[in-house]
DNA sequence: TATTGTTATACTCTATAACTATA
DNA sequence: TATAGTTATAGAGTATAACAATA
């Protein structure tokens, strides 16, 4: 791949990522506390350090956030049964509806924009999806 | 395209472009000003306004944040010669610097993460980006 | 004594409302 | 009278430093 594909590719996924980030409306969640969410969802139960290193806040930031969530009922908070000093976090049904509702909204938006793709750009695309991956875990 | 696929790929674009704006420094510009440069790199001068829309912020907010990158010598502000109440931001040679630091330190990333892929995937990745381009504009 | 989380405090970014300057 | 930007003020989100509880 030459050095300017490469960097077609890296400024696309850039802008493509921000488009998507654009379909919410004013009513949703903040950035932060949706990108939590994101996270529970994906990791499962987490400890607010652990949660905090993985949104580059400090432990102090993360648990107000967590604390703003948890009064709106869209996580729990809960002692580790074997480290009293650790907070396990966890999504609730509240939690999961909310975070739905922003992927539902991101996924109809971007299935609307493939259709304006050729079946064979599409298959392209599908080919992609699996490298794209491989690239954000590395 | 399933939706299966449609997912995994607006999920991994997401996500390598969370993992490409974690390629900074404690010292780099916060995220918003850094933004401000990438549109004024794009679009070119723009004013106020047009910038507060783009950015998804009010005009009193982006105001202030011209304001302090225009201490740091990050932009220029001028007067629109044809309308007297327009501002026009433009980038300077200190904004581009910056900026540029930004890029390469991703582009180095994203390099180096694409020599983990074979020569035929990263052709397919090649094909891809001018179609991700397109979807990020749609 | 080290680790996990919390409280106290201050700074930055954001928003709304009210204001100024120009059209 | 309408529009572009600014000032005033307040509400979130973040950080650092100091503290409490547990290991």
């Amino acid at each position: 791949m030459t050095e300017n594909l490469e960097d077609e590719l890296r400024l696309s996924v850039m802008r493509l990522a921000r488009r998507m980030r654009l379909e919410r409306d004013d009513g949703d969640l903040p950035d932060h506390q949706l990108s939590v969410l994101f996270v529970l969802l994906r990791e499962g139960p987490i400890s607010i350090g652990l949660l905090s290193e993985h949104e580059r806040v400090t432990p102090p930031s993360m648990n107000r956030t967590v604390n703003a969530m948890a009064q709106w009922g869209l996580l729990n908070r809960a002692s580790a049964s074997d480290d009293g000093r650790r907070v396990l976090v966890d999504i609730t049904e509240a939690g999961r509806r909310a975070a739905g509702e922003i992927r539902r909204r991101r996924a109809a938006w971007f299935s609307l924009a493939l259709r304006e793709l050729s079946e064979a750009e599409r298959g392209s695309l599908g080919e992609a999806a699996v490298l794209l991956q491989r690239l954000a875990d590395s």
